[in-house]
DNA sequence: GCCAACGTTGGC
DNA sequence: GCCAACGTTGGC
């Protein structure tokens, strides 16, 4: 089993939309960077577990954690003409982009913040790849003993 | 294949 | 709103 960390923008989708949707599930779509796809494409396996993570908000930090429940599929907002991660180059025959369904599995007693995860940066957390300067992959890969010492944060 | 211009991310 | 750090695009 993996681990990974996902960002969300709390104002577009945060913790409390993924608690409330239907079934506390949610298709995570929107990727557009061929990283994160091969990433959704070629690891992220169902039963793994994910930090989910604010960011662009008053306190970016890890929030809560959930469970991938379906492996990767083709997201169809890349289809929708209206949507705005259409894509005009992308087809139903050769779908460029892909999503994974995401199950909520609960909230951290408390929020996790990135400033206190950078405290540990060259300590515990030395690689998250969270961490790496400029960053700006929405999902990353989170090695086992980065998410227990996360955890035991907690 | 190079690389400049441009767009996006995301903390601050 | 600023800006650093990228990824992407497209001309050549």
């Amino acid at each position: 089993m993996n681990f990974w960390l996902m960002k969300t923008e709390p104002g577009t989708f945060g913790i409390d939309d993924l608690q409330k949707a239907p079934r506390r599930t949610t298709s995570w779509d929107g990727v557009r960077n061929y990283q994160v796809r091969n990433m959704l494409r070629d690891q992220i396996k169902r039963g793994d577990l994910t930090f989910i993570y604010h960011s662009s908000c008053a306190q970016p930090g890890i929030v809560g954690i959930a469970e991938i429940v379906r492996e990767a599929y083709p997201d169809p907002t890349q289809f929708d003409r209206k949507h705005d991660h259409y894509d005009p180059k992308s087809s139903s025959s050769a779908p460029r982009w892909l999503t994974v369904d995401v199950k909520f599995q609960r909230r951290l007693k408390r929020v996790i913040s990135l400033d206190e995860l950078r405290k540990l940066e060259n300590k515990a957390l030395a690689g998250l790849l969270l961490l790496r300067a400029g960053n700006r992959l929405s999902i990353t890969p989170v090695a086992p003993p980065h998410w227990d010492s996360i955890l035991a944060l907690e």
